[in-house]
DNA sequence: ACCTGAACACCGTTCAAGT
DNA sequence: ACCTGAACACCGTTCAAGT
């Protein structure tokens, strides 16, 4: 039975899904490809790696959807790539944990950046105040999904604050804060 | 060679920042107290419990930083509060992640947050809006946190805007934001 | 080229046994 | 009451050997 990268990745992300980040090992992974766990390190040279590329799937997806509409005010365009990253990191169980943890490949980030900083700068930002402004929604969003996705802080909080209302709050707080440099 | 709860957590927290969070294991913490990794167990009934309150001991600091000038107008306060749970969870190795990953037990989240809502709600906040708005100075303090305790995240974001700078301009941009309700 | 099987070092945790 | 020593199950990873 042959295997590819892809599989293994997308393997691990569903087994994440479903019983959590804990419960992701090599063996379990190599059983749902019905294989051994020896013969993932054919394709992938370690658990670590591995994870980064889970990692960066979540950013794509953000990237992707927040990448659609770039003629929109930059103000709104963040506020809408600040939901679109949190929708993704909440799409999978872990995700957030997981994104904290893998650090991307470097130059996978300086092209996100990139991207990213773009429609901003094209609409008066510097290039510095850009990727400021950007990191900080990243931390926003990154942060908030790592609570919500805590078991039991999440149970906590839920009782008091709702999520969607808080987390969008936050988020047009700050960007309605930030200004043209 | 007697041992107590306290030594523990501060042999491992000591241990953490040295040798960074993935360093951590029982036997290791166990040698730094001169003991046997199984007589860690008499004091502490799992992992997961000590690292829950490692966790804790952080946001203690950042609670007993920021509950110490009450009397501020209550923007000033929750920047206050900002900056410190951010120099908090900076001043050990990998203390952010440890936040993300541990939580903390019911009863001390409630009374934390009882603690922190107060000077907000003393000013005309109501209790759900304080709420809200300090989980999102949580979330972003967390997030970023996460980005300067990741290695490579760090050096590849440092070569492009200053944590120090960037971080206040994303957390005045969201206190301005606030508003009372 | 790609996979199996067996092994290695390491880890959290348990438990009888010591003092 | 508190600690040691030895063990257990589990994990990431390696590597010879098969096909």
């Amino acid at each position: 039975m042959k295997i590819r990268q892809e599989e293994i990745v997308e393997a691990a992300l569903t087994l994440a899904d479903e019983q959590g980040l804990g419960a992701l090992n090599m063996r379990a992974i190599a059983a749902r490809l019905g294989v051994q766990a020896s013969a993932l390190y054919w394709h992938v040279p370690s658990k670590t790696a591995l994870m980064r590329a889970m990692a960066q799937s979540f950013h794509a997806r953000a990237l992707a959807v927040a990448g659609a509409g770039a003629a929109k005010d930059w103000r709104r365009w963040l506020i809408d790539y600040g939901v679109a990253l949190r929708r993704a990191l909440l799409s999978h169980q872990g995700s957030a944990l997981l994104c904290a943890t893998a650090r991307p490949a470097p130059d996978t980030a300086a092209a996100a950046g990139d991207l990213l900083a773009a429609p901003l700068v094209a609409q008066g930002l510097s290039r510095a105040h850009a990727l400021s402004c950007l990191a900080s929604i990243n931390a926003l969003a990154l942060g908030w999904a790592v609570y919500e996705q805590s078991e039991a802080m999440h149970d906590h909080l839920a009782e008091m604050i709702g999520f969607d209302e808080s987390f969008a709050l936050g988020l047009e707080a700050m960007v309605s804060g930030f200004h043209v440099d």
